[in-house]
DNA sequence: TCAATAATAATAATAATTACTATATTTAGA
DNA sequence: TCTAAATATAGTAATTATTATTATTATTGA
């Protein structure tokens, strides 16, 4: 019900994340958004995140390390977590179209969405490890 | 390195997730065993869940609602996450066996595994809305 | 039985996120 | 353009989930 009313934070926030794959967490979109609006409050950004992901603009993603982390893609796509070093990057891959039906057949509920997660080692990881790893 | 020793609060922790399929946080499996060990603490039900998870005997699951969630069927299955109440509940679907490749195709990094959750409405949720839902 | 070691309970500390509130910004209409 | 209503903000406090610390207790191998 409640008018959206502009502001020059959400919008610097939105563009933030349109303009970058990095998957920043809350605190990364503040350190990066504080640069343009030195006393924006972290606060601030907790709530716009939120107030983006509610509408559909970002993509609001859950991860093992705590702190959870924004996308401004929002077409269906999934993600690779390096166990290593935290980072989460995009996968180029087939969205699975036909799995939520899939999943349906035999559960009574109602299913719209899924998400997909991979997880391993990213290349920087692999390739700055010391050891070399028998196979 | 360091061994392991026996401990009844360990093995309760452990004896409930393999009996249950309710998917619980560890505030909920804390209550659960204090009921047999009344003075068991928080932090110790957090130690042994994570000891567990470490050991591949139950698994650790992330979910958008804040806590994790532990599961004691260690062989891979996916989860249906209800968006109105919460609850997270196993799917009775094939795993995808070839998923893992195929995600690594166009990826240079090493993908070790993979998580997929589903979401929507569960079947109590459903029948308790007092609007019905128009298709 | 005993000593070494790991586990526990209780508590404090940390990290991520949300809530609160007085002030500032936006916006629709006069 | 000016004004008033409504939303957004900054700054701060509070909450929630989890981890760390430490003195005491339980386990285990000799």
């Amino acid at each position: 019900m409640t008018a959206l009313k502009y502001s020059r934070q959400r919008e610097s926030i939105k563009n933030f994340l349109m303009h970058t794959s990095s998957h920043p967490t809350a605190d990364m979109v503040y350190l990066h958004v504080k640069e343009t609006f030195p006393n924006i409050s972290l606060g601030t950004v907790y709530r716009n995140l939120n107030l983006l992901a509610d509408m559909g603009e970002i993509i609001k993603i859950t991860t093992p390390d705590g702190a959870d982390r924004f996308d401004g893609r929002t077409t269906p796509h999934y993600h690779f977590f390096c166990n290593e070093c935290g980072c989460m990057m995009d996968l180029d891959m087939a969205p699975l179209s036909q799995i939520n039906e899939v999943a349906g057949q035999n559960f009574e509920g109602e299913i719209d969405s899924h998400t997909v997660t991979f997880y391993g080692k990213c290349v920087s990881c692999l390739h700055h490890d010391t050891k070399a790893t028998a196979v």
